[in-house]
RNA sequence: GCGGGCGUGGUGGAAUUGGUAGACACGCAGGUUUUAGGUACCUGUGACGCAAGUCGUGGGGGUUCAAGUCCCUCCGCCCGCACCA
């Protein structure tokens, strides 16, 4: 018999499957539905091992899960629009949508050759009208519901290429790709009320108990929720500024404004503006914090700088105590309101600031061991001649009416108190600011507005839906070519008639990714994004899979787009994915040249001696610890040529082998290799049986004994086990246990009673179990066993109870806790003569020297300790 | 700085509730068959030791009959977020 050939039988299966149309899913009310999604990719142009990685474990799961007998969708989409499809189109002088859509049918190519289980007929691509369309109608009913809104926000500008940048597009302060330096400009932009619902978010995390711990602390931190108070603090020697001429002031630490000692704004709040205009040294520290803060902020973020601009906040609980206003670098502009109070003692970088600038630092918490035992002059002298500040927990001191009370109990009273005088409120604060959505892009999915000089900014009429993208448009001049677009731009308002514009902005593509998992229960509706019955049957997603990176705004993104649309009667659904996965990266070494380049894994080779040299000219080459793969250090593999060279089910199994999918995986020849030559071995024992086979379907000629019954009951033992570490993501030891059941079955003597029958039961059982992992294989040797239908299409295994039973256990025995030997013994067997056993063990009896036991422990099954 | 994770043979990694540390692989060594070979199969493989045995899960300490696992402490690496008031 040849070797496998895989190319011929990939294939061959792959086109069976389409066939028979396997993996085609409707709504089957009947049935439990099962819902698997990876991340959707973004059309770079080619797929890379991180794709593999992620549409393995997916089709695993869906192929399990299917065999399990649930109803399974699992589709495949493109999130298409973005930025590089624009650089493209600069750089190469490629229509963004041409690049996109050759990329994707590359990309499609390179993926089906994978054999994964896809109901391609529901394949999306969200650069088509046919997508973007339904997000710009919800996107108006999001204005209608005040989910969404208008206002003024920063943004980084290069005004050489015209257009805004993203903060990792800002290099040092300057334009990635023309170097001009990057100016902060204003612009009206759309935002999506995410802070509303800010405690739900938080509050939900706690129900999302099949996703990773890690990625609900990234979000409960990235929502930042903190409790504490506004203050109010009426100001001398301010300019009007349009308010009421107070400062508005946020704290989580309303108890300690006894030890008040200064304010400070931030370089951006409207007051230290409004100060500057006629302070030109105010002026100059401004504009050098707004220097730091792209740039060479990191060396400088240790000094705390301020100044002092001469206006006086009053204390509310204090008559005629004033605290001087300072501005100063460390306070944000977009937490809180953009000014603090500063209480030097209770705050690190308040501190600092006091230490600085010679101002006050006065200890108004203590611990209550300090208070208790008469110390508190001590410990306040240490704090306020020290270098650091007390931030721990304690009671009030110095305080007047807070004295003595804890904490929590001083921040409610002087809240209260605070609200008596009308000098402020509890209030709960977020970190967590609403969603951006307007960029100054091309492509990308238009915003649906018209601004018109008499009614303003109008939503486009639901008749007039989709705005679409116009395709006929030029890169040859910097900036949104849609802003020059003759036709396009230019149209009645909807509301008055007169000449009016577009909005000539787009939508950050976090919004097609926001809905895209609805979008897949029913993708050819036409009229609606998505139809209600569908998306009731199948959302939420069962099992999302995809990378870490995403574990902040994308399934933040999408956990407010569901509720929104629940809220605007899309949906009835809170959380869009009930199960996540997050999986580890795909590393690999790294090579360097002598010259210092980084080489690329085919350029390397090994010597005799075990050297690495330069294929080229045979020069050294130096190697570096793995890394994640990535085009920059050249450590990358191919994911089509080793799918060339090895098959689709090699490249899965290595990639399910070894390490747990969540840890990060590391790329060896050695590891392909290993899994190529597994699949021969399967491959070998099916073909070549030591043993001839019986018919299919033939029972069992008596009891199997031996080494036969030894594979038989190794296969239902592999079955139960397989399917608990399928259950819980463990695929590297259920790869382990099949290869354990497969070093059994090649275990079996020919000579052995039931072995022909053992032999047939263990490689049905053995290909079944391998199914999800490497399905072209498992087909071909299921075929070959004489099976009519598709093993796709047959159900899991079960393992027989009366198999996994043992009689008998090997128990280890110590003496006073080390290992003497071990006994054979019945399984559940009693005390006594597990004891009397385990004390007749010749290493036992020595190392006892004759001496009686001064106690003997029995875990049954176990272990059992004798202590001397 | 804060938060999270990790540390086990030459390598990737196993190890229910605390109960024979190193499953399963890779690599390596020896052998068998075949071959031009890279194939396949068998045996061995944590360290030290001829052996009995001793020591071994980042370091140190503790709890326990028993610790990779629990507690304290220190060290190192990785990943988030960072002047969040």
């Amino acid at each position: 018999m040849a070797r496998y050939n895989f190319s011929e039988t990939e294939s061959k299966w792959q086109q069976a499957w389409d066939r028979d149309a396997c993996f085609k899913v409707v709504e089957d009310p009947a049935r439990p539905k099962y819902y698997v999604l990876e991340m959707f990719p973004y059309p770079s142009g080619r797929i890379h091992m991180g794709h593999v990685r992620n549409y393995t474990l997916g089709d695993l799961v869906a192929r399990y899960k299917r065999a399990r007998g649930f109803n399974v969708l699992h589709p495949m989409g493109w999130d298409a629009f973005g930025l590089p499809a624009e650089n493209a189109a600069i750089e190469n002088k490629v229509h963004p949508a041409l690049w996109t859509r050759q990329n994707i049918a590359t990309m499609r190519d390179q993926f089906k050759p994978m054999g994964l289980s896809i109901d391609w007929d529901r394949e999306i691509s969200t650069c088509e009208p046919e997508y973007y369309a339904h997000e710009q109608k919800m996107f108006l009913d999001f204005v209608r519901a005040g989910l969404a809104y208008r206002k003024e926000s920063w943004v980084n500008w290069d005004p050489m290429e015209n257009t805004v940048l993203a903060n990792e597009q800002v290099i040092d302060g300057r334009g990635w790709r023309s170097g001009a330096p990057v100016e902060r400009r204003k612009l009206a932009q759309w935002f999506l009320k995410i802070t509303h619902y800010a405690d739900d978010l938080l509050q939900s995390l706690e129900t999302l108990d099949r996703w990773p711990e890690k990625v609900r602390i990234m979000q409960h931190n990235w929502i930042g929720r903190s409790e504490g108070a506004r203050i109010f603090f009426d100001l001398r020697g301010a300019p009007e500024t349009g308010d009421d001429g107070r400062l508005e002031v946020f704290t989580t630490r309303p108890d300690t404004l006894y030890g008040a000692s200064f304010c400070a704004l931030s370089a951006q709040h409207p007051l230290a503006l409004a100060l500057a205009e006629d302070n030109p040294d105010l002026a100059a520290f401004i504009a050098e914090c707004g220097r730091m803060g792209t740039s060479e902020a990191d060396i400088e973020s240790a000094e705390k700088m301020g100044f002092d601009t001469g206006v006086k906040a009053m204390h509310p609980f204090v008559e005629g105590w004033e605290l001087p206003v300072y501005v100063a670098n460390f306070v944000l502009m977009e937490y809180g309101t953009g000014a603090i109070f500063g209480c030097p003692a209770h705050d690190q970088r308040d501190f600092d600031f006091a230490r600085k600038y010679g101002l006050a630092i006065k200890t108004v918490v203590a611990p209550q061991k300090a208070v208790d035992g008469g110390g508190l002059d001590a410990f306040a002298a240490d704090l306020e001649g020290g270098t650091e500040a007390y931030t721990g927990d304690g009671v009030a001191v110095n305080s007047q009416f807070l004295d003595g009370l804890a904490v929590d109990d001083a921040k409610r009273a002087a809240i209260a108190r605070l609200a008596e005088l009308d000098h402020g409120e509890g209030t709960v604060q977020f970190r967590l600011r609403d969603w951006g959505v307007s960029r100054q892009r091309y492509w990308g999915c238009p915003i649906p507005m018209i601004h018109c000089d008499a009614c303003g900014t109008v939503p486009v009429p639901d008749a007039d839906l989709p705005v679409t993208l116009p395709e006929d448009v030029t890169f040859d001049a910097p900036g949104n070519p849609l802003d020059r677009h003759p036709t396009w731009k230019n149209v009645d308002c909807p509301a008055c008639g007169r000449p009016a514009r577009r909005e000539t902005d787009t939508f950050d593509t976090f919004f097609e990714s926001s809905w895209y998992f609805a979008r897949f229960c029913s993708p050819h509706e036409e009229k609606a994004g998505f139809d209600r019955a569908a998306v009731d049957y199948w959302l939420p997603v069962d099992q999302y899979i995809g990378g870490i990176e995403h574990a902040v705004l994308h399934l933040l993104y999408s956990r407010f787009f569901t509720r929104a649309l629940s809220d605007c009667g899309y949906l009835d659904l809170k959380e869009p994915f009930a199960g996540l996965f997050t999986q580890g990266m795909i590393c690999h070494e790294t090579y360097r040249a002598a010259g210092g380049q980084w080489l690329q894994p085919e350029e390397v080779e090994k010597d005799q001696d075990g050297n690495l040299k330069r294929i080229s000219d045979g020069t050294s080459v130096t190697l570096g610890r793995s890394e994640k793969m990535s085009k920059s250090k050249k450590n990358v593999v191919d994911p089509s040529r080793i799918i060339a060279s090895y098959g689709a089910d090699a490249a899965r199994l290595f990639m399910l082998s070894d390490s747990p999918p969540d840890r990060d995986l590391d790329w060896t020849d050695a590891g392909i290799e290993g899994a190529w030559r597994y699949l021969n071995r399967i491959w070998r024992m099916a073909t070549e049986p030591v043993v001839e086979l019986p018919a299919p379907g033939d029972s069992a000629p008596g009891a199997p004994e031996g080494t036969a019954l030894a594979a038989v009951r190794a296969a239902h033992r592999a079955v139960a086990e397989v399917t608990d570490d399928l259950d819980k993501f463990r695929f590297n030891t259920a790869v382990a246990r099949i290869r354990e059941f497969t070093n059994a079955l090649g275990e079996i003597a020919p000579g052995d009673s039931g072995a022909g029958w053992a032999l047939r039961f263990g490689l049905e059982t053995l290909v079944r179990l391998v199914a999800p992992m490497t399905p072209h294989i498992a087909e071909e040797i299921w075929s070959r066993l004489g099976h009519a239908g598709l093993l796709a299409e047959t159900p899991w295994p079960e393992a027989d109870p009366a198999f996994l039973v043992v009689d008998s256990v090997t128990v280890a025995v110590q003496v006073n806790g080390k290992l003497r030997g071990t006994v054979e013994l019945p399984k559940d067997c009693d005390q006594e003569s597990a004891t009397t056993a385990a004390l007749a063990v010749p290493n036992v009896a020595r190392t006892l020297e004759g001496k009686a036991p001064r106690k003997v422990i029995v875990v049954p099954n176990r272990i059992i300790n004798v202590l001397a």
